[in-house]
DNA sequence: CCTATTTTAGAACAATCGTTATAAAATATG
DNA sequence: CATATTTTATAACGATTGTTCTAAAATAGG
């Protein structure tokens, strides 16, 4: 019953995630948003809560959408060809945005207010996430064989977390093709038996 | 001639520093800085300029008393002993920290508004310099054989830039000892012929 | 001692911030 | 058709933002 919504939920999430990754919460006004959005102050608080309840939302929206299938899309992959088609995707990803805007998990990595412990520990479960996504493959390498074993899978993947945190924080200041490519080419000597 | 200044200017850029650092550039607001400097708002603009150009000598003083001298610490050290202690430092002050601050630098790298190329410049100019020192030691520890030589010192330095950057903004969302102790683990393997 | 010059002090500025109050518009249900 | 309920629209709110204005305080040079 009563007045239906005039949008789409999603869309306006996705909308809202752009101007938030390109420009973090702080530089980011509730009037930008309600510039980017089309709709009006009142509909925005109405539908999704205060200013902090929509960045969550949005970024919630980024990992569920941007990320998720990118990571379901390397499980089917053989191991070893799954880590080089993750981190090459990374890659095209950041050299292709001419906005240079990197990942917008790890943007709010650093976007965190540092007395919000609940936002904090969002992210960080978001991370845990991608780096037990690296584990499975990384231990189903050394499991075939394909990868190599003298490190535990365990080590491997955190050390691949941190490269990939690293690749997407250069991403937004140095865009430089070698270099973000130099980044990612030790990993093959790195993974390889 | 005239009044004398009642303060040193480098107390004030540590004091001021220390607040850029823990909640960035958009979260410190003036009166923060008016508040712990100690000084008043006339007499910060008068020394220093407006928010942003503090924001800059702040940054500067932070890398030129921070990790210039951290870095020359280094120099003297045998190559592969110098990439050792440089990372195991790194780790001892992320995990030390008990605000978790991570790197100033790295965390204007992603607080950089994505209009001021100068400031962009600036931060990526610094870590340039990085990745300068750590190539040269690469170099010349491939060079006397003991660090590994089957990838380019030029991408090895690169990789671990990124390591590094990565590093720091882990420890501030996620500063768990086995995490970043992992992440940098891997780096001997990756380091010894 | 007087004047020039700089620094300090604290109030005040307009602008913008996030948020909310008020009322009109639009549908579903009775 | 009337009522209940939700969404929309616009304006306004107080608070906070970065910055500046005015005047007092403090020294150096003549």
């Amino acid at each position: 019953m009563a007045r239906p919504r005039e949008f789409e939920e999603d869309t306006v999430l996705d909308a809202a995630l752009e101007r938030f990754w390109a420009q973090g919460f702080d530089a980011t006004s509730m009037r930008d948003l309600i510039e980017c959005t089309g709709l009006t102050g009142a509909s925005l608080y109405n539908a999704f809560g205060d200013k902090r309840s929509l960045y969550r939302k949005s970024l919630d929206h980024y990992v569920q959408r941007g990320m998720r299938d990118r990571m379901a899309r390397c499980r089917d992959l053989p191991p070893a060809q799954a880590i080089a088609v993750f981190f090459s995707d990374v890659l095209r990803r950041s050299l292709e945005d001419p906005q240079h805007k990197g990942c917008m998990l790890i943007n709010a990595a650093l976007d965190v207010p540092p007395d919000d412990a609940e936002l904090r520990q969002a992210v960080a479960e978001n991370l845990r996430a991608i780096e037990s996504f690296l584990y499975a493959i990384i231990a189903a390498g050394q499991a075939d064989g394909t990868i190599r074993a003298t490190l535990s899978a365990t080590d491997m993947a955190r050390h691949l977390l941190g490269v990939l945190a690293g690749l997407r924080v250069l991403a937004r200041v140095r865009p430089e093709k070698e270099l973000l490519e130099g980044i990612v080419a030790s990993l093959q000597d790195f993974l390889t038996p």
